[in-house]
DNA sequence: TGTACATCAGTGAACGCGCGTTCACTGATGTAC
DNA sequence: TGTACATCAGTGAACGCGCGTTCACTGATGTAC
């Protein structure tokens, strides 16, 4: 069956799109690529037409959640800088998705713990800490922005770990409550 | 072939110690119960004879790691409090060595992804946080910690999953530098 | 003191399953003549 | 305009592998008599 020219482009993106979903979601280890290619109504056997690996699609799928986030984020930044990014990012919504959230909670550790950290990690890192440069913590004068990234990736994690419902939305609003700029900036 | 009367519940702590250091260095997923079995000297069908399951070795394993972080951390923070602990906790060596180390970077997000949050997680992040109380930062009057805690733990998970080493570094000591108490304390 | 038996930590083969990957094949369509 | 052929995205069966778990069995030792 052959197809429109840009069919099998579109083919690809539909399964990045999947993948940097579930990869969020459940984890790299935890999302097969047969059930992936069922769920976008393909057979499996399909899948190295588009990818040399599971693992090149890990790494498509890392720069696509990560170009995502940052879209998104950058708005509400250009508009109330740093407030209204860290306030959308430590919600108990994003909390609860994170298969539509940033990717470093969720992937970053598992890079990490497989031994394959990725320079689109460090790219991320960077541009997440350009654009929370605003908001620097008072006791951090010289810090750019990374340790409220790391303290929102931080609170991210622990809040999604905990069981008790009461202390994961605590973490969250402590580290909201802290990572505010101070008064008089 | 008889042993000790003790010689059964050894064996489980040699189980459980070798587990904790595998799931954190390795993930849960990525840590297997033959070769972990093989690694003690044992065969994978004795586990059965001390766990109901993975899930409870887990369990056990994520019990030992909290309670073994919170030991080494409780002496240098009674003498030191605060900045000797966060000193040690964002350390390269810390960063290097998961294995050894805190199981939150680690094992938390994990647990979170499998959606199975564990109690105790719940005791570790309390705890933790009591023993980081001393160490306000400057623009979160109210929290007891737990923004340490959470720049901490994220701080780590960054740390291991970028590529560059400056920049690994980087990240570790800024934070460092963040979460020294105020001046005036 | 000497023998028969019960105990039980650990053995090792086997199970069904899902994984990532390979590969010969299909068949609708665009292109060449 | 009509026919023959080349293309190639997607199919589906198969591969070897490691996983968690089960289970009948072993055999050294403590206990009972």
């Amino acid at each position: 069956m052959r197809y429109s020219s840009n069919h099998k482009a579109e083919t690809r993106q539909r399964i990045i799109g999947e993948a940097a979903r579930r990869f969020r979601k459940d984890g790299i280890e935890g999302t097969g690529l047969v059930p992936l290619m069922k769920a976008l109504g393909l057979t499996h056997g399909g899948f190295y037409a588009h990818f040399q690996s599971k693992d090149a699609l890990v790494q498509a799928s890392l720069e696509a959640a990560a170009e995502q986030t940052l879209e998104r984020w950058q708005a509400p930044a250009a508009a109330t800088p740093a407030r209204a990014v860290i306030d959308h990012y430590l919600s108990a919504q994003h909390r609860d998705e994170p298969g539509e959230g940033c990717p470093l909670p969720t992937l970053a550790a598992e890079l990490g713990l497989r031994g394959q950290p990725s320079a689109t990690a460090d790219a991320m890192v960077a541009r997440m800490t350009a654009l929370l440069a605003d908001c620097k913590l008072a006791a951090a004068p010289g810090d750019e922005g990374i340790v409220a990234l790391a303290a929102m990736v931080g609170a991210l994690t622990l809040a999604r770990a905990v069981s008790d419902p009461a202390a994961s939305d605590g973490i969250l609003a402590a580290v909201r409550a802290a990572l505010q700029p101070p008064p008089e900036a």
